[in-house]
DNA sequence: CTCAGTGCAAAGGATTTGCATGCCG
DNA sequence: CGGCATGCAAATCCTTTGCACTGAG
């Protein structure tokens, strides 16, 4: 995955779309990040646009497949970048706070889930795009 | 948990609540679900009240600690019964029409799974409450 | 009687959209 | 030049809240 800003600019070419100066930025924000963003977040973090066009661009962005959307129970929805962009990973999430801190599982836990989950799918009937783990609680700020 | 309304009633009471007759038919109507409902669902599916009475009576009884309020990408947030009123459970959810329903995993995947999750945390320093894990796909209907 | 619960209508707030302007290709 | 991206402001829509009324204890 070396060339992030490439595979984005692909993807959104490949969907119509351009590779603005603040999609860029705003790819290089979720980046940096260790954990999805809100929009506040993300407009602190450097991205210099106006709301509107944060939301437009997320949206933009997410339908090409670069950044992933997620909505937790806090008043804000966060966005981080797709996972085949980034390592697959899941979310820390604090009910207190509303933080998101990423975290990762061993390969062996992560295939059995898979198995677990594969067995599941099949029994429903479900076609699984991805599964989502998340544990919820208090981070250490607000511990 | 045979008496499910005694318990619903108690937790309210203990919140300094009444188990009103419009509580009660909610926490009916979540019982006999199979999967978390949103607000749509839970009026048409019986609940003969005022949508403001709805999302009054979901604010108090997820503060009692009743029902829980998921929110999914979806439009509207969706609430089930509190997770030690029925059996552990995860979601399949439809991100093509939004519907989500309840699957299980064998004790032996839950048990590894708890595991994995309390070396994260305790990495972490986060104190969990809870873990979630969702399948994100195509349900049966939509595929 | 009293006070919490209810319905209706209006307010809130995150997100979306219309429109005129500016910039990249 | 042409068209898409941007900023601003207004509109949307789920959810919450104010208020007057009703019903249970």
């Amino acid at each position: 995955m070396g060339d992030l800003h490439g595979t984005a600019s692909a993807r959104l070419r490949a969907d119509g779309q351009r590779y603005t100066t603040a999609r860029r930025a705003i790819v290089d924000v979720l980046e940096q990040a260790d954990g999805p963003l809100c929009i506040p977040q993300l407009l602190d973090g450097r991205a210099d646009l106006a709301q509107s066009s944060a939301y437009r661009n997320l949206a933009v962005l997410e339908q090409a497949g670069v950044v992933h959307r997620i909505v937790t129970n806090d008043e804000f929805a966060r966005f981080e970048l797709a996972e085949d962009l980034t390592e697959h990973h899941h979310h820390l999430i604090c009910s207190r706070c509303g933080a998101v801190d990423d975290f990762t599982v061993s390969p062996q836990v992560e295939g059995q889930l898979a198995r677990a989950l594969g067995r599941v799918a099949a029994k429903h009937r479900f076609r699984t795009a991805s599964h989502r783990l998340d544990l919820v609680g208090t981070c250490s700020r607000c511990a």
